[in-house]
DNA sequence: GGCACTTGCATAGCGCGCTATTCTTCTGTT
DNA sequence: AACAGAAGAATAGCGCGCTATGCAAGTGCC
């Protein structure tokens, strides 16, 4: 005896869910923080640089888990719109360290008061507990798929 | 007497996980899918399709939530590789249908089951009940979002 | 019938993810 | 000291989100 098959569909798909949910993430964030003048990019980008400040471009993309040439791209434009300076790495000649702007630490607190505002809004439909399981699971998943990269 | 706010940090930051889960997502879905000749927006497209072929690309932009813009081009970059041919609506001379190549008829299998290797895997250490209740959060998260969208 | 409005689609331009390539600057081995 | 390989960064080129426009084809109202 054979099992049909449940069909592949976006609703059951936590790939596609993730996708839209991200989507949607993405755009209420855009929203709230255009008016700062900041991008999301630029904003993930901030959070690692109000933490410490001097950062190279090799050390953010460890933290922030995107590919260099795509960092490369970020800091570009944040240089380009006042939110940082880079200048030559005291001991390492290839390497440049990342400063904030005063402008860009001026941003701090309305920036990750939109992103929280965000946040909250997104699940206000979840009790305490279930936020606290969402955020576990997806933790779990981000950490299986990441484990996996090339192993 | 105050409280101290809990600092927004990423890894408790329902956006930021969500950002970082979708990214892992889509690359190891664009692994997958790659050597069939798909990306994966076209394979999200293509869901539609193989459920309902001769789609307008106004019902296409309902469908997957995305905008209009976006799905044109989508849909050039489908039919300059061959997925998807378009010809004029018969009852609308403004909107084109959509219809399926033999070539994009026959990667559904492949294709479907590529992505649910992907969803297996990244959901592979989390138990049955946990993967439903991850899809329901993810799910009420999304609708959420989409219900504040204008109003 | 004609004119305003709406609607389906295309295009331009941008942010931000990716791979692949190249350049420069260390670093380690001989 | 010299040279090979590693490592930090920039750039080209693409996918795929988005907003903002523009155009052509329907729709409705007078």
């Amino acid at each position: 005896m054979t099992f049909k098959k449940t069909a592949f569909t976006k609703t059951t798909s936590a790939g596609y869910l993730a996708n839209h949910m991200a989507r949607l993430f993405g755009h209420g964030l855009h929203r709230r923080i255009q008016p700062l003048g900041l991008a999301p990019a630029q904003f993930m980008t901030l959070l690692e640089l109000w933490g410490e400040d001097g950062l190279t471009q090799k050390q953010l993309v460890e933290r922030l888990d995107v590919e260099q040439a795509t960092m490369a791209n970020t800091l570009r434009r944040m240089e380009r719109d006042g939110l940082i300076t880079r200048c030559p790495h005291p001991d390492d000649g290839r390497a440049h360290q990342t400063w904030l702007t005063p402008t860009a630490r001026n941003l701090r607190e309305a920036a990750t008061a939109a992103a929280q505002a965000q946040n909250d809004h997104a699940l206000s439909d979840l009790s305490e507990d279930e936020r606290g399981v969402l955020l576990d699971l997806m933790r779990r998943v981000v950490r299986t798929m990441k484990d996996s990269e090339d192993g």
